[in-house]
RNA sequence: GCGCCCAUGGCUUAACGGAUAAAGCACCAGUCUUCGGAACUGGGUAUGGGGGUUCGAUUCCCUCUGGGCGCACCA
């Protein structure tokens, strides 16, 4: 049990004690107060005083005095309609030190999935597009689902599935053949990605030419030459790129599905629903029928019998389930899929999936000038946008450090430009939209990544500069507020991330890191740690400091963030 | 038309139904013979309007307004 649960379980006993046989108090209703002065834990009498028929105020002074003080309990008081406890730093400190100091890397871990087999599918790029900052929060969401699942005892397999067939692709090799059959792009990625706006582009203009893009679906759908060859060679273009992305973004992948691997068997399970009654012809097309769960239509094939995306969908599912039969399954997808994924969950309910699906839905990453998209070729190229950040710190970190070697400088710079990106697009619930602003992107002061790690550069500083003198867990010796402070919010990091685990509001995670890194400096100047005089309290301190840093550097790596010792 | 999401200081965002609504940016004023100034401290007339449930509502329900998105052959 963290030292956490542990405080809140020695407060309730005590509770049960005071209040006798008549109420039973949970550790659920224990608050944290709106500020550390008033105590660490809350007991609010609302409820009971509710049964009492007697003013929670009066309740609370009641039970307060029945509390001796002991153990991990320093201190009880009523404040209004609250019990208020204060932990003893002593004793309650060095259980969440020696805690942080024995787990390490794993301290905020826990059982709480008993291995069941979850599988994260997070990563959806179409081949013969680019990648924008759109993508990347996906991909941001998604592997630090991925990293809270594996913490808390989950079994994960990490999925993406490449959208490499389908109208885009057709449209693209069209314009491709007509516009550009003798060139020869240095980044042939970037070039498919410009040639599939500019066709989309001409489409609109010459709606004519609709047809001739129709027959190159067709002729791709039936593997006919020319442009099945094409079609190979391009995705291959747009696969490395892919490669090289999720590669320098260290994305954790373990299964690597493909649209034209499932459109087949899409048709096929299709056929199959039709036989068992769970889908119906209309109009033409196939469809099921999900009016009585309230979800419409669910368009499954098309009238010409080609294939949309909700016929991978469903081969897709199936296939995961041959392959892995996770428990659970979870899509990371932006809301505007959200009809059709509950409709694709209602769909395998009703032929006997008893899976449990999740759409972790996340809201679209706009500009200012409104929604991007890859049609109109007005997007934030994922490889600009890094290059940019890149140069930002870059100049910055040579300004900081002129006599750092370039590889050192290089390497720093990409670490906090990835830091702020990563943060800037984790720092808020994924419910909400993000307007999308290069100057806000590139600012590192305040609620930011590279706030974050100079922070931990910072502690660590401390330590290397700390010399002959070595941490020791010895919390007698720390007894400031702000000590305290940093103890109890060291102490709440497991909880964080059970929570986080569970509903997926990631912004949680990056506040409460902030927080702790916020309070942290404030302690960086209020105690100058390596003047101390006394040096056992110099060496309880430093490790307090090490503490910081631990949880920093967990939490961090969490969000995808990897920490510096120097910047 | 039906459905989903959103609305909090100048801007960007927080707040298990609970205490004085909390931060960052920007702005102003300070701190420091710096364990690293990407820092710290101080400075504020903010919950879109109206009802309801509740001892208590930013939070839940209804309604209105204003945005965004989805609703049959696009992905």
């Amino acid at each position: 049990m963290s030292t956490y649960s542990e405080a809140k379980q020695k407060i309730i006993k005590e509770l049960k004690v005071a209040l006798g046989k008549g109420y039973s108090p949970t550790a659920a209703e224990l608050e944290t107060p709106p500020d550390s002065t008033m105590g660490d834990f809350a007991f609010p009498c609302f409820t009971l005083a509710k049964g009492l028929k007697k003013n929670p105020a009066e309740i609370a002074v009641e039970v307060s005095a029945k509390i001796e003080p002991k153990g991990w309990i320093e201190k009880v008081s009523a404040k209004g309609p609250y019990v208020n406890f204060f932990l003893k730093s002593e004793v309650f400190g060095k259980n969440v030190l020696e805690e942080i100091n024995l787990d390490k890397e794993n301290y905020g871990k826990a059982k709480e999935g008993r291995k069941r087999r979850v599988m994260v599918e997070y990563v959806q790029p179409n081949t013969h597009k680019e990648v924008h900052v759109g993508h990347v929060r996906n991909f941001f969401i998604g592997h630090t689902v991925v990293n809270l699942l594996n913490s808390v005892g989950y079994e994960v397999i990490p999925a993406c599935y490449i959208g490499d067939v389908g109208a885009h692709v057709a449209k693209c090799l069209w314009a491709l053949k007509k516009f550009h059959a003798e060139e020869k792009p240095d980044n042939w990625a970037k070039f498919l990605g410009e040639v599939y706006t500019e066709a989309s582009q001409y489409v609109e203009d010459h709606p004519e030419v609709k047809e001739e893009i129709a027959v190159v679906q067709r002729e791709l759908e039936a593997g006919k030459s020319p442009w099945v060859s094409l079609w190979r060679k391009t995705r291959k273009y747009s696969l490395n790129m892919f490669k090289d992305v999720f590669k320098e973004l260290g994305l954790p992948i373990d299964v690597w599905y493909f649209e034209s691997e499932v459109e087949k068997d899409g048709k096929k399970i299709v056929q199959q629903l039709l036989k068992k009654g769970v889908a119906q012809e209309s109009q033409g097309a196939i469809i099921v029928d999900l009016e009585k769960e309230g979800l419409g239509v669910y368009l499954i094939l098309k009238t010409d019998g080609s294939a949309l995306y909700s016929t991978k969908d469903l081969a897709l599912a199936y296939l995961k389930e041959a392959q892995y039969h996770p428990d659970r399954s979870i899509l990371v997808v932006d809301s505007r899929q959200s009809l059709v994924l509950q409709q694709l969950f209602a769909t395998l309910r009703r032929v006997g999936f008893k899976k449990d699906f999740t759409h972790l839905s996340y809201d679209f990453v706009t500009l200012k000038e409104g929604a991007m998209s890859s049609r109109k070729g007005n997007i934030i190229r994922y490889e600009n946008f890094r290059d940019t950040m890149i140069d930002a710190s870059r100049a910055e970190t040579k300004k900081r450090h002129p006599e750092w070697k370039d590889k050192k400088i290089e390497e720093t710079a990409r670490l906090i430009s990835f830091a702020a990106i990563r943060f800037g697009m984790l720092r808020q619930d994924p419910a909400k939209k993000i307007v999308f602003d290069m100057e806000e992107a590139m600012s590192f002061d305040g609620y930011t990544g590279p706030y974050l790690l100079y922070t931990y550069a910072r502690a660590q500083s401390i330590l290397r500069k700390a010399g002959s003198v070595k941490p020791k867990i010895e919390t007698k010796k720390l007894v400031l507020p702000i000590e305290h402070k940093l103890f109890f919010k060291l102490s709440e990091y497991p909880e964080i991330v059970l929570k986080t685990s569970q509903d997926f509001k990631l912004d949680r995670l990056a506040e409460y890191l902030f927080d702790l890194a916020k309070t942290f400096a404030t302690f960086y100047h209020e105690v100058p740690v390596t003047q101390t005089e006394d040096k056992e309290t110099m060496a309880a301190r430093l490790a307090l400091i090490e503490s910081v840093s631990q949880v920093l550097k967990n939490g961090l790596w969490m969000m995808g963030i990897e920490t510096i010792k120097e910047m």
